[in-house]
DNA sequence: CTTTGTGCAAACGGTTTGCAACCTA
DNA sequence: TAGGTTGCAAACCGTTTGCACAAAG
């Protein structure tokens, strides 16, 4: 979990970064471009990509492959995801029961062969509000 | 874990189940459809696509939705996978060890608010052999 | 004859890239 | 003035869809 800072904190950048921080939930691009479009109207798309991928790769945020749609997370470190099986809409799972069983899951991944450095990755799957009703 | 069996057995897709379900790995549908070629050359990449949708829905197969391209589990049952965070190669996770962790998991599942039929998802990521050299 | 499935090609949607202009150190 | 950065448009790639024809019940 690296936390350089990236090459030069540009206006856009900052934005981005700012607009990610401040949402609940984990946007995909899309929703981050028309958030950070309503401050900077002629951010284009291809900025936030590029910048979503740099500051991932700084360590700054964190980029979740779940389903066909890439989403980003603000906060960098150890949780886990609730997916909607209908949306997609992905949140934060309180941490404290995860962690419980966290040891148990590095005896798991330990003993994975044929792959290095493996880790574990929890997430859930459920059914939002809007999409139950 | 439906099982209902798909309306037409048909060549096409029997030869799509029986390569899906011989390969060790599991594959893309790109892989699949190449390997299905050698015995069937004329099949098109969108059969491909229709059936391993069919099969899913049927029950007969898994699509796993890890990182940008779909793979296919000719494996049901609950089981967890092991992806190279390299080339996204995909395996199976000898259960025995997850298993000792499914009830404390589905105790974490059920604590999750906003939520409706909650499962977790267990997987691990790593480096296959191949990558790390 | 009706329904389901196929191959082909075109469309789709999210993401990436080439490029000239633009900041800014 | 040199390099990283931007906006725009086009390319890309995995997946889906429309359609006419074929196969199966």
């Amino acid at each position: 979990m690296r936390n350089e800072p990236v090459q030069r904190m540009t206006p856009q950048r900052r934005v981005i970064l700012d607009v990610l921080r401040s949402m609940p939930i984990h946007p995909t691009a899309d929703e981050i471009y028309d958030t950070v479009r309503k401050v900077m109207p002629r951010i284009s798309l291809a900025t936030v990509y590029r910048n979503l991928d740099l500051l991932t790769e700084a360590g700054s945020i964190l980029t979740l492959e779940v389903g066909s749609q890439k989403r980003y997370d603000g906060t960098i470190g150890d949780h886990s995801h609730i997916i909607c099986r209908g949306c997609g809409l992905t949140e934060d799972v309180p941490d404290k029961a995860v962690k419980q069983i966290g040891g148990c899951l590095g005896t798991v991944a330990s003993s994975v062969e044929g792959f290095e450095d493996v880790a574990p990755r929890l997430y859930f799957i459920g059914t939002c509000r809007e999409c139950a009703s």
